[in-house]
RNA sequence: GCCCUCAUGGUCAAGCGGUUAAGACGUCGCCCUCUCACGGCGGAAUCUAGGGUUCGAUUCCCUAUGGGGGUACCA
C-alpha cells in the first residue's frame, strides 16, 4: 500500500518553527516509503483567519523545500483540498454516522450545557439526548428545533492503539465525552473534519503534535464506527520556548519567515528544525534534504519536548555559510554587503570572502563592514598592545613607514603590500607585527576588524588606504 | 479534579541490565595570530526523588515530584 501523508495547517498567521517542523517530517516519511504528501488546508474557524495566510503556507514550504504531491493546486482526485470547499460532505457523513449508530442528535441548549458544570469549572455531556426515540427525534427535527450530532461513545470498552512513537495508548471510554462532530451551523467540529478528511483522502500515516495522543483513541471510536480502516499515528512532541511555554505565534522569533529575512539559510534553518526531536542514527547534525530522507527513521524520534535554541541554530547556519563556494558564497551575502557599502566602489567579492568565515548569519555582514564608510576621530589608546609593544608612540613612527612605502607602490594586491610593508619595517628596526597592527587600526580606526591590515589595505583600496594612513598618522601626532 | 504523556550536563542529545555515561551547541583555557574570525588541542558540566525486581540499575516495575497535553458547538 502506498504511503500516504498530509501536512494540514491553518491559515491563521505565520508559520512557526514547530507547525513546520511537522510538515517536514510527514514529507520526509513520505519520501522515504516513496509515498505521497498532500497539502490541505484547515480553514474552518473563520474567527481566526487571516488574510494572506494560505499564500505564506505555499511560499514557506517553497524555500523550506518541501514539495507535496497532492493540494489546493495541485489536484491528485482526492480534492478539493481546502476544508471550506468541503462542507456538503460532513454532514452527510454525519447523518450517516447517526444510522449507523456511531453518532446521535442532541437539542440541549446552552444553559442546560452550562449546567452541567462541576466545581472545576469542567463539564461532561451527561448524554442526555442519547437515547431519545427515533421519533422523537424526527418530530423535533422537523420541528425545526436547533440540534448537534454527537459521537456516540460505546460503553465499558477501552479504546487502545499503538502510537508509531509513543507505542501503546488505551483510554477508558468513561473518560471519553460524547463530544459534538456537527455544530448547529452544520459545520463540522475539527475533530471529525479531521476523521473524514483523513479517511476521503487515503491518508495511511496521521503526522502530528501531541495535543491530539490522548484524543485520539476517540477519533478511532470514529473510524470503527464507519467500519473504516484507521490510520496508523505518528505523534510529536511539542518545540519549546523555554522549559515550560511552547513556541507560539506570539513568539515572534520562531517565524520561519522571519529567520530567513534575517540571513538565515533555509537549509540551514530546515536542518536544524529536523533536530529537535529526531536524531538520526549516526548522530550526523548537518545533512542535506535528501540524506535526511534516507536517514529519517521513527524509532530516532523523541518523546519528550525540546526547547529552541537558535544558538546552535546559528552555529549550523555558519558551517553551511563556510562549506559553501566563494562564489555561492558571494551570491547570497551579496544583498547584505550592498547594504553596508551603499554606493562606494568596493570590491565586493574581496569583502564577501573576508565576510565568508566570520558570520553565522548574513545579517552580520553590514556591522562588520562598517568600517568601510565610516572613518574618523578614533580613540589612541586602541594603538597599544602591551604584548607586542605598540604604543602611541611607536604607532606614529609605525603608521609613517606604512605610508610611505605604500605611497610609491604599483601594484596593490596582498602579494605587493604585504612585501611593501614587511621591508619597511625591516629598514625601520620596527618588528612586522608592530607596523602590521598599528596600520590595521589606522585604516579602520577599530580596534576589532574582519581581517589583518594587508586585507583591510586590499578592501580599501590604494588611495583610501593613504588617505586614512596620513589622517590617523596627523591624529596620533597631535594626541 | 479526572485522563493521556514526558523526565540524561545550561541547550540538542546517544544510550535500550554490567560503559571511564558518546557526540554537538554554548562556556572556559591553551595553541595559531597584526585585532576578530577560521582551524587545532584541552577542561568544567548530566542520569528528578524514594521504593522495589536483579548478583548488578541511567536502563525494567511502582509511587512521588515536576513539566507538557487533553478534558470546548478551537484547532
Amino acid at each position: 500500500m502506498t504511503v500516504r501523508t498530509r501536512f494540514a495547517p491553518s491559515p491563521t498567521g505565520f508559520m512557526h518553527i514547530g507547525n513546520l517542523r511537522t510538515g517536514l517530517y510527514a514529507y520526509l516519511f513520505a519520501r522515504q516509503n516513496k509515498g505521497c504528501f498532500i497539502l490541505r488546508i484547515e480553514d474552518t474557524d473563520q474567527e481566526r483567519k487571516v488574510e494572506g495566510a494560505v499564500d505564506m503556507v505555499y511560499r514557506t514550504l517553497e524555500t523550506a523545500g518541501i514539495s507535496y504531491d497532492e493540494g489546493p493546486d495541485k489536484d491528485g482526485g482526492y480534492g478539493p483540498y481546502v476544508q471550506t470547499e468541503r462542507m456538503g460532505l460532513y454532514k452527510q457523513y454525519a447523518q450517516r454516522l447517526v444510522e449507523l449508530g456511531g453518532a446521535y442528535y442532541c437539542f440541549c441548549d446552552k444553559e442546560r450545557l452550562e449546567s452541567l458544570k462541576d466545581e472545576n469549572g469542567v463539564h461532561t455531556y451527561d448524554k442526555h439526548c442519547r437515547d431519545l426515540s427515533k421519533e422523537e427525534v424526527a418530530r423535533r427535527l422537523a420541528a425545526g428545533e436547533p440540534y448537534v450530532i454527537r459521537q456516540k461513545v460505546p460503553e465499558g470498552v477501552t479504546s487502545e492503539y499503538d502510537d508509531l512513537v509513543f507505542g501503546r495508548i488505551s483510554v477508558d471510554s468513561a473518560d471519553i465525552e460524547d463530544g459534538v462532530l456537527l455544530k448547529s451551523d452544520g459545520l463540522p467540529t475539527y475533530n471529525f473534519a479531521n476523521v473524514v478528511d483523513d479517511h476521503l483522502m487515503g491518508i495511511t500515516h496521521v503526522i502530528r503534535g501531541t495535543e491530539y495522543l490522548s484524543s485520539t483513541p476517540k477519533y478511532n471510536l470514529i473510524y470503527d464506527a464507519f467500519g473504516w480502516e484507521r490510520p496508523q499515528y505518528m505523534h510529536l512532541p511539542p518545540i519549546m520556548k523555554d522549559a515550560t511555554r511552547k513556541l507560539s505565534k506570539r513568539f515572534g522569533d520562531a517565524n520561519f519567515e522571519d529567520f530567513i529575512a534575517k540571513g538565515y539559510l533555509p537549509q540551514a534553518v530546515v536542518n536544524y528544525i529536523a533536530l529537535l526531536g529526531w536524531c538520526p542514527k549516526d548522530n550526523r547534525e548537518k545533512m542535506t534534504m535528501d540524506e535526511m530522507i534516507e536517514a529519517f527513521d521513527i524509532s530516532g524520534i523523541s518523546h519528550s519536548s525540546s526547547i529552541f535554541d537558535e544558538n546552535k541554530m546559528r552555529w549550523l547556519n555558519g558551517e553551511y555559510l563556510k562549506a559553501m563556494s566563494a562564489e555561492e558564497f558571494y551570491e547570497v551575502a551579496l544583498p547584505w554587503i550592498e547594504k553596508a557599502i551603499g554606493d562606494n566602489g568596493f570590491d565586493k567579492k574581496e569583502l564577501a570572502s573576508l565576510m565568508q568565515t566570520r558570520v553565522d548569519i548574513l545579517s552580520e555582514i553590514p556591522q562588520k563592514l562598517a568600517f568601510l564608510c565610516d572613518f574618523g576621530e578614533h580613540d589612541v589608546n586602541m594603538y597599544t598592545h602591551q604584548k607586542m609593544k605598540v604604543d602611541k608612540d611607536v604607532a606614529v613612527s609605525a603608521v609613517r613607514i606604512a605610508r610611505d612605502c605604500l605611497a610609491s607602490l604599483g601594484e596593490w594586491d596582498e602579494e605587493h603590500i604585504k612585501e611593501c610593508v614587511k621591508q619597511g619595517a625591516e629598514n625601520s628596526g620596527l618588528k612586522g607585527g608592530q607596523v602590521m597592527f598599528s596600520m590595521r587600526v589606522a585604516l579602520t580606526g577599530a580596534a576589532v576588524t574582519p581581517g589583518g591590515a594587508i586585507e583591510m589595505a586590499v578592501a580599501l583600496g590604494k588611495s583610501e588606504s593613504l588617505r586614512r594612513l596620513a589622517f590617523s598618522e596627523q591624529m596620533l601626532l597631535k594626541a
